[in-house]
DNA sequence: CTTTTCTTGCTTGTATGCAAGATTTACATA
DNA sequence: TATGTAAATCTTGCATACAAGCAAGAAAAG
């Protein structure tokens, strides 16, 4: 079964694979990926590859530094607030004009948070990241529109890279809380308060991060030495991340 | 100047010029876009052509159809009323997240909607499908999200390509109030109410379509001759396209 | 005259080859 | 030991070659 997917389209599989390391929190942000590596990895030529990483960069995920590789994407302090903002924004304008939650989609979403509490429990975090990217795509599967989905998956898949950046200790409870409660108005059909709800909820989340830390790898060591910023250092700003 | 960013990066120059073909109204869907064509056209190989049309596939602005060629999206109804649901939870979000209008911003506004009024005024069509779309545009600029501006970019590049295959008449009159109104109510630091009008200003655009009628290109024909619809016609819909 | 088959030209799909920049390694030298 | 330099080895960028599918028209069969 597989197999058949794989000699049907084999670019949309490489694409697809990137994409779901990147969701699962199994690839981290600036993982270099060699075309040959990939190339003799999937069984094909470097073009696939490469068209592939053409798709995955038009959708930002990962990012190409010209003769020296393709790498996953390492959004920076202002880009991880730029995410955010988006998410805001489209988040709430979907849960406003949603305008009643069937069955099928309760049953989706009790599920889910089900599965958060386990995860919490176990204190899996990886799948714990996974799982509160996912809630957010489930609710745009809920609301059913296909575009909004995507781009949701796209931000969402950004979002885990960010986390992984920036998110020094990862509150979980009270991303799970926010979750819960979103999905209590939406139970309520009261999306309006859903919609504020997300927005809050998105606001907690983006204020745990550790945006200005790991913004410049290098502050730390600046002020230990009471340098001043440097706005020069972009070039070393990519020391650690690669070679896996 | 335009030799210099053609010599920097011309798989880029390829891709822009096409979305900005299709956002000034002057490609057509359904286009054929031969990579051979393109090629000498741009004076390049097959490569960067595909490489540009890999990057616009995963933007939606154009398809290819297997060993047959790559052609501009013809949304069908359904895609059509997507896009527009997208554009009304996305530019409503926009707008109900804004906080306030810049003199600046009142200003690029204020000029948009005399061009508006200047191309209604010469009855310039083309021009006016352009401007419609790129007011939606500088708004989502003037919110200073960059991601949303692009996600912005490409549905107006759709939403441009499905007013060319939908709108039998154009109601510019109509959509320009809508714009006044949207921006009065910007002006007023109302945005709330902005975001309530731009809901209602995408549904008049959107009900002025023929979404019934093009859907099938064959129905005029039918009602003149009174057949029944037919739904297993789906196969002669565009001649020379498709067939997903 | 209609239908079928075949052929030819055009399209994309994929692999490969080569050039050129970037990085690292090796090494000579102070 | 530290340092500067050259060579070797990576990387992507781009063009090209060839395979294979699709479509339309010609030729042949009915």
């Amino acid at each position: 079964m597989q197999d058949l997917h794989t000699e049907q389209n084999r670019q949309a599989n490489i694409e697809e694979t990137i994409v779901s390391g990147v969701l699962s929190a199994r690839i981290r942000p600036g993982t270099r990926l060699s075309e040959n590596q990939l190339a003799t990895l999937f069984g094909v030529s470097r073009t696939l590859v490469r068209e592939a990483m053409m798709r995955l960069e038009t959708r930002g995920i990962v990012q190409v530094s010209p003769r020296r590789g393709w790498f996953v994407v390492e959004p920076s302090a202002e880009e991880a607030m730029t995410v955010y903002a988006a998410r805001r924004v489209i988040e709430s304008g979907l849960l406003r004009s949603m305008r009643g939650l069937t069955d099928d989609g309760r049953k989706v979403l009790d599920a889910h948070l089900d599965e958060e509490k386990a995860a919490m429990a176990a204190g899996d975090r990886r799948r714990l990241t996974c799982l509160m990217g996912d809630f957010h795509i489930r609710i745009a599967e809920l609301h059913g529109n296909p575009i909004l989905v995507e781009i949701m998956r796209d931000l969402t898949a950004r979002t885990i890279l960010i986390s992984m950046l920036y998110q020094s200790e990862f509150h979980a409870a009270q991303s799970h809380r926010g979750h819960c409660r979103i999905f209590e108005a939406m139970a309520e059909g009261d999306f309006v308060r859903a919609a504020e709800l997300s927005i809050e909820h998105l606001d907690e989340v983006e204020t745990g991060l550790d945006l200005t830390a790991r913004a410049d790898p290098l502050s730390d060591l600046r002020t230990s030495l009471s340098l001043p910023a440097d706005t020069a250092s972009k070039t070393s700003r990519r020391s650690g991340a690669r070679k896996t």
